[in-house]
RNA sequence: GCCGAGGUAGCUCAACGGUAGAGCAAUCGCUUCGUAAGCGAUAGGUUGUGGGUUCGAAUCCCAUCCUCGGCUCCA
């Protein structure tokens, strides 16, 4: 067989040119060059194998494919090692579980996370966050079903596009019906529901929306890559004048959202049709995708978007900007996406009035800034490395007493932290302090308040923040006073002293 | 879906053909202690599931489900 593959790439080599290497008996058909001995290699280490499709290709076989890493130095591969190691502390499935963030159960099945109450309080922090955001910027909310018939996929193309990736119908009353692997045909439908003016326009239409993908069983992966999701979605409806506009708007504002979560390496990747890809979509239209990639491209450069092509990765009905991002372990996902579409809205038939009389179909942008709430804190768990900042903390702040005599005051100082608004709770066992110290930093509660006699005595705050320092003698308004503000500003680190007071 | 590796107590792991074990967590006592593990006791498992081989299976074989490393695909 790897003859076969020698022939073939022999065929295709560009100038006829053949080279090959010679190990004492062994001669193989290479560009090179090849080593003498692994000696030359400097400090290796073979770190895993797997089985990679020949040239990439699904329906191809698959050959044995040996990955290693190699350095300079002894120092260097065990820096990268060393790393390797520190990255498995980050990966979001070990905090996952060890924070109670979400977990799988084999009777609910693969691909579907439960949220846990703490994992609850993330997700509802960052759809108020995502609310307010899209309030602001002039979005309205919709709620739309979770099924629907056949019908709405044929018209929208998923049906022949993106079957594979849909679970099978359910049938009853005689119809099929789908779980919905996207909210853009309900939301067009909303749209369609009512006459539309150009006055009207844009409508930017918001959901979070829950979507059922059926992912291949090998592509599942803890939270980044699941088969029901929540999706921070919106469409903009606008008009080809609008266009520009909106879509830097969108850009914008996730800028806005990197800046909030801290998200320093990220890229803009603009993903075209090849040419020979306009042949297997939308055959009919072509000079649509042409039309809706220039616009795009137009707005990136006026804009001053920095962005990266890359061609023959877009969505079935238009071009689109997907937003990578590295998670400190190396991975790269798509996070957000920005997608155009002038082809679908065409095939709900819808239209707006146009101040000249006439009926204009709009432009429809997909977006969805924060992606899902499953890869995004998928994500942020590995970004923070479980230390989430504190408007974000499940358990922001913990009175640990030391003795059982400030039990009653510990619980009235949680009572008034949640009046302040805050997630606090006590432990009040009988522990040693020591011991609970442990155990809330093994939950990366940002802020811990020990609870003695002589801070009882004294009415005053013994301060332990997650990073070690401690500071004694606050009051209860001091604390408020830093505490709040780090909160309603979603600070990504407390404003406290640097010095242990 | 494909190639490969794994599933043992809530968690992290041991036992690798001969009665399933430890640490942590849990529960109950004792302890009342000042910034990352106080002490003791108790309880907890049809070894993912279903078949098979064997006098005997967590251990060997087959099937299946799930997870992991990649491939392919993607928010």
């Amino acid at each position: 067989r790897g003859e076969t593959y020698k022939l073939e790439l022999i065929a295709d080599l560009a100038d006829g040119t053949i080279s090959y290497y010679s190990h004492a008996s062994f001669t193989d058909l290479c560009r090179g060059p090849h080593v003498e001995h692994t000696g030359k290699i400097g400090f290796f280490k073979l770190t895993t194998v797997a089985g990679a499709y020949w040239r990439g290709d699904e329906k191809r076989p698959q050959l044995q494919r040996i990955y290693g890493v190699a350095f300079d130095t002894k120092e260097a591969l065990e820096a990268h090692l060393h790393m390797l190691e520190e990255a498995k502390k980050r990966d979001h499935r070990k905090l996952g579980k060890e924070l109670g963030i979400y977990f799988f159960d084999d009777d609910i099945g693969p691909g579907l996370p439960l949220w846990l109450p703490r994992g609850a309080v993330i997700v509802e922090e960052l759809e108020a966050l995502a609310k307010k955001t899209e309030a602001d910027a002039g979005y309205v909310r919709v709620r739309t079903p979770h099924i629907c018939k056949e019908k709405l996929y044929e018209t929208s193309g998923h049906l022949s596009h993106y079957k594979e990736s849909m679970f099978p119908p359910m049938e009853f009353d005689g119809e099929r019906y789908y779980l919905k692997p996207m909210n853009c045909p309900h939301h067009h439908k909303i749209f369609g529901s009512s006459l539309r003016s150009y006055r009207d326009l844009p409508i930017r239409m918001a959901e979070y929306g829950t979507c059922y993908r059926y992912e291949q069983s090998g592509e599942l992966f803890g939270l980044m890559r699941v088969r029901s999701m929540q999706m921070n979605d919106a469409h903009i409806y606008c008009t080809l004048e609008q266009f520009e506009e909106e879509f830097l708007a969108v850009c914008r504002m996730y800028l806005g959202y990197f800046k909030i979560f801290g998200i320093e390496k990220y890229l803009m990747r603009f993903s075209t049709h090849a040419p020979e890809g306009l042949g297997k979509k939308y055959v009919d239209e072509p000079e649509l995708w042409k039309k809706t990639e220039d616009m795009v491209e137009r707005a990136l450069v006026s804009g001053k978007v920095p962005y990266a092509k890359s061609a023959n990765e877009a969505a079935f009905y238009g071009p689109k900007i997907d937003v990578q991002v590295w998670s400190v372990i190396g991975r790269e996902f798509s996070l957000a996406t920005n997608q155009v579409d002038f082809a679908v809205p065409k095939r709900f038939g819808l239209v707006y009035h146009t101040a000249e009389h006439g009926e204009q179909t709009p432009l429809c942008i997909h977006r969805a800034p924060l992606g899902t709430h499953e890869r995004f804190i998928g994500f942020l768990l590995e970004h923070f490395a479980g230390n989430f900042p504190l408007w974000l903390s499940p358990v922001q702040v913990r009175v640990l007493t030391i003795t059982e005599g400030q039990n009653e005051a510990a619980r009235a100082l949680e009572k008034r932290l949640k009046a302040a608004g805050l997630r606090a709770d006590v432990n009040d066992t009988s522990h040693k302090v020591g011991y609970k110290i442990r155990e809330a930093q093994g939950e990366k509660i940002p802020y811990m308040i020990v609870l003695g006699p002589k801070d009882v005595e004294a009415g005053t705050l013994a301060v332990r923040l997650r990073d070690g320092r401690q500071f004694m003698g606050v009051t209860e308004a001091d604390f408020l006073a830093k505490v709040l503000p780090e909160r309603d500003e979603k600070r990504l680190s407390p404003a406290w002293p640097q010095a242990l007071a």
